[in-house]
DNA sequence: CTCAATTTAATTGTATACGATTAATTTTCT
DNA sequence: AGAAAATTAATCGTATACAATTAAATTGAG
């Protein structure tokens, strides 16, 4: 327990020790603290502005991400792109399914085990890679993003996700 | 325009120069080096375990970083808050609803100027704030986060946003 | 003073996102 | 082999989220 500057015992459950400040709970509720509040707005601002980048394409955000995955590997299951993407069946189905319906991939239920559905690029989906080069530099000049910080700040990020992730 | 080793010169179109780095661009597209992809994953994973904390509240992450707002200002227009949340209308008007159903704000269309809706805690509202001082330590808690990289990374954030907000 | 422009919140339509459940298939246990 | 457990994708219900439009009120220009 701490003692602050006139020597009266600080209440234990109204302050937190976090380095050298002491940070009561007032603060801990204010916006500008909230690392979460920070990412969630980050991350929406960032897929605003790839919005007028991707439309061209006839790609949402997710379409765009469901697309790197795939061209880094091919013919996986669901259930592998939603590892790796970390969104489950129920948001990828419909969204492989307009994937399908723009000719980018095929849906393709497997005949080693039927409950797996194989997702496979077509030639229009490899294709598109060739497009798509132009987008990381679009966005990064239109969002006036310093490539240091993204950097740096990447880094960060997926140490991290290491700590927070699967615990 | 860059000469590498052999002497031949790069296609300018196919290599960017950051820092010391060349990165080519097959190496942009790759999900690991997508920083909105980043974002994105940690905001969502977080919420995910936000969940379980609010969910004992009635609140979900949206209701909470409301409520989160209004306890640092109150008596405020859906516009402000918008502001404040980076949320439009379109998302507040309902979820301002609900909270209002919920018994934990009002809200009052202002006779000074009847455009707007003024958002106003009730008293139950505040006094949710007391139940709320926990949240923050039961979330780094059971998200396993630590409070020296969490305050690092939100530095980092905060410093990006101020690049890329409103660019 | 009056009409056009602006502002505000609400509404509408579309796209995500996720928990829970379901149905079909495969694996495991005995 | 055969029943139980586990796995996979799809479906359903609910909650976000945002662009575009609408309706009402206010402001501003002439």
């Amino acid at each position: 327990m701490s003692i602050d500057n006139d020597g009266k015992f600080k209440k234990a459950n109204f302050t937190h020790i976090i380095e050298d400040d002491i940070i009561n709970e007032d603060e801990m509720l204010k916006l500008d603290n909230q690392l979460c509040f920070a990412l969630y707005v980050c991350s929406k601002e960032i897929i605003r502005k790839y919005k007028p980048i991707l439309e061209p394409l006839g790609l949402t955000y997710t379409g765009y991400i469901t697309l790197l995955a795939l061209w880094e590997r091919d013919e996986v299951t669901v259930k592998d792109l939603g590892n790796r993407l970390y969104l489950d069946s129920g948001t990828l189905t419909p969204l492989l399914k307009k994937l399908e319906s723009q000719g980018y991939i095929e849906r393709i239920r497997s005949t080693l085990d039927e409950r797996n559905v194989l997702i496979k690029l077509t030639t229009a989906g490899r294709d598109l890679k060739t497009k798509a080069y132009r987008i990381p530099r679009d966005l990064i000049c239109s969002a006036n993003i310093e490539a240091t910080d993204a950097k740096s700040l990447l880094s960060g990020l997926h140490q991290f996700m290491e700590q927070i992730i699967d615990k």
